[in-house]
RNA sequence: GGAGCGGUAGCUCAGUUGGUUAGAGCGCCGGCCUGUCACGCCGGAGGUCGCGGGUUCAAGUCCCGUCCGCUCCGCCA
């Protein structure tokens, strides 16, 4: 037997009981004499005390502890003395009040001593990585670890309870042309043959619904291989859900179920439910964002009407280009530096905007308004605006002008980055904003391809309202999706849609973005086919369970909630993976690279 | 593919206008210490300033190139 209890069980209430502990030494404070030392294991940690009068080898061997080596520890609970009338009690751990007063101590492993301290942060990334095995002790990891286990559970918990069956599908499938770069995987077996790595289970799981199976979940690995970002690793997990025999409405009370039952369980907050739904329109109009970061104000108002016929050009112009100007309010932020203004023109610009029209509210008087821009507009338009955008001394004011989806983000964005230079989002770490974006448009026309794309997928369900509009290529843009996602604080956290479940309209869908009968019988064609055999009506929704659990644990990668993640470029610097193979095994799979070593 | 920030001791960082032998805290090693809990005190070791080139009497510092890391844009149905 290893041990009796774990680093965080024995209380004062375990005083006289001999036990046995095992774990690694967190940390020595040597007094000679008295030896303490912190033994750790997962679950905490423990003071165990040594004295030569108790035992003199275990306080002779003691000396030679050094951090993180791993011992067992006997000796015997006591509660901690009270020397010359003061506790020695410590508040900081949960075992404070006790320690063990050792007559045994075995040393099982020596360590070397670490590349970083445990108990310090560390900013080199590569060093962490390369040595994850012991980033994952610190504290920090290891409970990150453990919520994302509990997490899990309460997921499988929730869907149990309403009757979803976990169904694995396959790892090595097809590649899909659609979407994302496929990761490939060549075929030993089909010489020239490739399997992709799924970017999603989405088939396989609608080919459950027409196997009957009714209701199906899975924690999916899927593979992107896209370029990577803090919430974006080329492997990551989905919580994959679909259901047949249900509507919206059903998969907006077992999300929000599930949803409150994660959170209750990691965070300990009660998220109250239903959640708020707002429209895509909306979301769009009022944030500039299809997942719309709500706990601050700053709304995005068009003030289109009052420049119709203005005196600023640019403005009047895009107007009649069929655009729209509109504008934010950042409370207070007139004292905004001329590099922060910098800074903002350039986010603007990012977003597609010809430069950044601003307005510092110095005073009430409209004299008083620092711009390059207001000297161009009316008494009127000026009264105006300060009415529509609720205009005080100290704000300040920033405009887009150009078509609706480009101001749409443009504003969005730098509604964002006014929020991050304000710290407008300090002490609201514990503000839930989860909500429903719905009314997704269906389709969305591609200038550069000359082709109507799918925003969700191709097998999204039309709104019903919508269908008959797909006979009619001119109101296209303006169907309506049974699609929705599921959005925290700015955050998407998962979407899905009802789907098609009729092989008549699912063909059509495919015309109307430009798939040919023969690429639909290649690559769609086992879909096509299930479709004819009794397909019930059927929907479903992915949550990205990566990015969940690190808004769960208050984290701002989901590298720290993974255990082995890959770096930036999709490098494991542990393993030094991906790495070069031989050209037998390349042989066996009739491969050959074509890379070029660089010349000097 | 593009932009920004960073790379100085094992770790976290400082290093002024280019100027003597590149510093601090933590860690590490040794010594002292019987009630600490970030133990304390004394002493010590530890550096190719990412790499290459250039400017200069002189480069951690300036210039060019390059590699690596992180963040963002593009990309991610």
């Amino acid at each position: 037997m290893y041990r009796t209890h774990h680093c965080n069980e024995l209380r004062k209430s375990d005083a006289g009981e001999n036990v046995i502990l095992v774990g690694w030494v967190n940390t020595v404070r040597d007094h000679h004499g008295v030896i303490f030392m912190d033994i750790r294991d997962r679950e905490g940690v423990t003071q165990c005390v040594f004295r030569s009068e108790e035992n003199a080898d275990a306080t002779a061997l003691s000396h030679t502890l050094r951090s993180e080596d791993v011992i067992q520890v006997t000796g015997r609970v006591e509660v901690r003395p009270e020397i010359d009338g003061q506790s020695t009690f410590n508040d900081a751990i949960e075992t404070g009040e006790i320690e063990i007063v050792a007559t045994e101590l075995k040393i099982l492993n020596k360590s070397e001593v670490l590349p970083f301290q445990l108990d310090k942060e560390l900013s080199n990334e590569d060093l962490r990585m390369k040595h994850r095995y012991l980033d994952l002790r610190r504290p920090r990891m290891a409970k990150n670890l453990r919520t994302r286990h509990e997490i899990t559970k309460a997921i499988r918990n929730t869907l149990d309870e309403q009757g979803f069956l976990e169904i694995e599908t396959p790892v090595l499938s097809k590649s899909t042309p659609e979407g994302a770069r496929d990761f490939l995987v060549p075929s030993r077996l089909s010489p020239g043959k490739f399997y992709a790595l799924p970017q999603a289970p989405q088939q396989y799981k609608q080919l459950l619904m027409v196997a009957g199976v009714e209701r199906y979940f899975q924690i999916a690995r899927c593979f992107r291989d896209e370029d990577l970002r803090a919430d974006r690793q080329p492997e990551f997990t989905q919580v994959d859900i679909e259901a047949s025999f249900i509507t919206e409405e059903d998969i907006y009370a077992t999300i929000e179920a599930m949803l409150s039952s994660v959170f209750e369980t990691a965070r300990g907050i009660k998220v109250p439910t239903p959640f708020p739904r707002i429209t895509h329109q909306e979301a769009m109009d009022k944030y500039g964002s299809d997942k719309p970061e709500r706990r601050f104000g700053c709304e995005i108002v068009d003030v289109t009407e009052h420049f119709k016929d203005s005196g600023f050009g640019v403005f009047k112009r895009a107007i009649e280009g069929g655009g729209v100007v509109r504008a934010i309010n950042a409370k207070g932020f007139a004292g905004i530096s001329t590099g922060q203004i910098k800074r903002l023109e350039e986010v603007a610009k990012e977003a597609g905007a010809g430069g950044l029209a601003y307005i510092q509210v110095r005073g009430a008087a409209h004299d008083t308004w620092r711009s390059p821009i207001v000297k161009f507009f009316s008494e009127e338009e000026l009264a105006a605006i300060e009415k529509d955008l609720n205009i005080e001394e100290g704000d300040l004011i920033l405009f887009g002008c150009d078509k609706w989806s480009t101001v749409c983000d443009v504003l969005g964005r730098l509604r964002l980055e006014c929020c991050a230079m304000n710290g407008w989002l300090e002490g609201k770490d514990d503000v839930l904003d989860f909500h429903w974006v719905i009314d997704f448009p269906l389709l969305d026309y591609d200038e550069e391809e000359g082709k109507w794309n799918a925003v969700h997928h191709p097998f999204t369900r039309p709104h019903p309202d919508d269908v008959a509009l797909l006979d009619d290529e001119s109101k296209w843009g303006g169907i309506r999706g049974a699609a929705y996602d599921v959005v925290l604080n700015g955050n998407e956290l998962g979407g899905g849609s009802l789907r098609i479940h009729e092989g008549d309209l699912q063909a059509k869908m495919f015309r109307v973005l430009g798939i040919d009968d023969e690429e639909q019988a290649g690559n769609f064609g086992h879909i096509l086919g299930a479709f004819q055999y009794g397909a019930p009506p059927h929907g479903g929704i992915a949550l990205g369970l990566d990015r969940l659990v690190m808004l769960a644990c208050q984290e701002h990668s989901i590298r720290e909630v993974i255990a082995f993640p890959k770096n930036n470029k999709g490098m494991d610097l542990m393993s030094s993976s991906p790495a070069e193979v031989d050209f037998k095994q390349l042989r066996e799979l009739y491969m050959k690279s074509t890379v070029q070593e660089k010349k000097d």
